[in-house]
DNA sequence: GGCTATTAGTTTGTACACAAAGTAAGTTAC
DNA sequence: GTAACTTACTTTGTGTACAAACTAATAGCC
């Protein structure tokens, strides 16, 4: 019978892909923290204003779906967005269940200022624009299959 | 001038790596969840056991550099992980300022359970095994670099 | 129309994650 | 030997994440 030694052991730390998906997730995350921190922003509110650039208005139901966060999430989130002054939320008055997230003019604005922050951080983190796309994909694909059978 | 389509936008929110990564880490996460609720666990106080059963004892600095995680979150983790009766926390001797943190008998049982966990992880994502292999490689460089100027 | 079920968001409670301030033990410099 | 500094951990405050309970609006059914 083998032994269990780094190589073999299942539960080995360094053989963890969730392990090391968190890791990478929360390094590349503190990479954005000073470049966002300059407009009061974290990391999930910027992706929430990514999202709105791209398909504003959006409900909070959309925006769930397309980053994959719960509503009790994006709720006060939202809010935070609003006091910071990004965007603006009101009723659809079509379906008063459902909430317009729209930017406000200072929302629109920051664009401009956060195309520079995607180069930076991949000029920061120093790798191949090859492997980065390739490793992009694979997440893509690995989402994928995680959300499949959820 | 090129227009900005979905594939020259610099913002476009799928070709952002952020963003794939914090969804790919809160999907894996997830189906975790439910193979860990039976022994009370979060995926974080999972891998600190995984830490442990590989290299008990470790202060909470040692686990904060394996984990990449600071004392702020680990300190009231722990707590809760002996509250569940896995761990026991004390001073070392040797330099009070530090704290051992051991594994209890029922802490130690728990690692032939744990076994189960990876593989059906594997299973439930249905993924080449080469593929994975190579998505983990891939994220053990992205955090290298990630945290070489960090 | 009015009852029921569904849907969209909000709220509450628990647990990370991390910055910043605080405390106590150890080390260094003199 | 003690004052100054460093180190290890704890505590506090803010902001995700997510489950579960709650509220209000809409849709379906009779």
């Amino acid at each position: 019978m083998e032994p269990v030694t780094e190589a073999t052991d299942l539960l080995a730390l360094d053989r963890q892909v969730c392990f090391a998906l968190s890791i990478a997730s929360r390094s590349v995350i503190g990479l954005y923290r000073p470049l966002l921190q300059p407009f009061g922003l974290t990391h999930p509110q910027y992706l929430v204003m990514l999202a709105l650039w791209q398909h504003e208005p959006l409900s909070v139901k959309e925006l769930g779906e397309l980053l994959q966060l719960d509503p009790g999430t994006l709720s006060p989130l939202l809010k935070r967005l609003e006091a910071l002054g990004y965007v603006h939320r009101e009723r659809n008055s079509k379906d008063e269940r459902a909430l317009a997230v729209t930017l406000t003019p200072a929302g629109r604005q920051l664009r401009a200022e956060a195309e520079k922050i995607p180069p930076a951080i991949v000029a920061r983190l120093g790798m191949d624009l090859d492997e980065l796309q390739d490793l992009h994909a694979a997440l893509m694909r690995l989402i994928a299959s995680a959300r499949r059978d959820a």
